[in-house]
DNA sequence: TGAGAAATATATCGTATTGATATATACTGA
DNA sequence: TCAGTATATATCAATACGATATATTTCTCA
């Protein structure tokens, strides 16, 4: 899903700056996706030329002028549109299970320092997740959407905390394979 | 992590063409990481030059002339640094719970469909992770990396299933709130 | 055996996205 | 009052995607 269609979406909520947008998807995509800015600017400009967004510049005129963007009528349908037409996908980028996949090219004091990082990281998205679970004015979709995360992010830190100690037990005692003059072969 | 590491990685595994290496990113990658032909030919080039792959053609010259390349020790020593530097971060891309997010937006049966294939989707995902975790010729780590991403869909889909059915009634029982003629505010 | 489909293999290119940097104002607390 | 943080937009090189083109071999099954 593009970021203009991503954008669009955020604007059926309410209005909003780019940077809003931003922080909304920090706040509430947290899980499942985000966009940087340099992506949410241009697709908003884009959005307004295709009519499915206007733009008002907020009274008072505040600092670099703050654009507020509004989803159209014809914006609104179009979103609608869009997400009926989206397949259901999924794509994960973890570059923990990289590491995890290349353990046996790490030190192992290496490999228990990233274990440990990975941990807080999904303790701290966990305590998050669990914290947005206990706001109640939501949607049944999106307490379904904070339900999912917090089970996956659940599943990952048990799976991670029942093979850590062995994982490491045993890349302490496998030869060094990760060193300078291995031989590593297909 | 670039396409460019990844490439250098997948070489420190056993010498290989592109074509290889995407293949190899589909079936052993499948679950956390992906790249395209668009990234994984122009990668291989640059690593080239860089002295950190070297590439030989095929004897036989073959179609399109097979372009075998493998890492060099320095190209060892490089994805081993960086693999040591990357942080275990996580970037995960799900349109499905996008759509979940704004299900309001959506007609029942639309909904309905979408539950469907992400269920579909999850249920061969988790089998495909299964059939993998039964070979046994793999290091540990890769072995953690198959539970757990068997842990993380086993979550989903069971707390998809446990919420599915209310999600739906509900959703059927709400005034259609999708429908072009609504007044979506803040 | 022979036609067609599928797999192998590389290359290219427009478009999308990232991530970093630049700029400027306003608020906030020590 | 000063520093740090939050608000807000803009821009750009580097990176990656995804679709398309091309060509050969190998498999399949009628």
């Amino acid at each position: 899903m593009h970021v203009k269609t991503l954008c669009l979406g955020a604007l059926c909520l309410g209005d909003a700056t780019g940077y809003d947008i931003k922080k909304l998807f920090e706040a509430a995509f947290n899980h499942f996706h985000h966009a940087s800015f340099g992506s949410i600017y241009p697709a908003l400009k884009q959005l307004e030329k295709e009519g499915l967004v206007s733009c008002r510049v907020e009274p008072g005129s505040r600092h670099p002028t703050r654009n507020l963007y509004s989803a159209t009528g014809e914006g609104r349908a179009e979103f609608a549109a869009a997400l009926a037409g989206t397949e259901p996908n999924e794509d994960i980028r973890s570059e923990f299970l990289v590491l995890l996949f290349f353990a046996h090219l790490l030190p192992t004091d290496i490999l228990e320092q990233k274990l440990e990082q990975v941990e807080q990281r999904y303790e701290s998205q966990l305590a998050y997740l669990e914290m947005l679970g206990r706001e109640s004015d939501t949607t049944a979709g999106i307490r379904l959407t904070i339900e999912i995360g917090i089970a996956a992010s659940r599943a990952k830190l048990d799976t991670l905390r029942r093979h850590r100690d062995a994982l490491l037990k045993q890349h302490r005692d496998i030869p060094a394979s990760w060193t300078e003059g291995d031989s590593c072969t297909a």
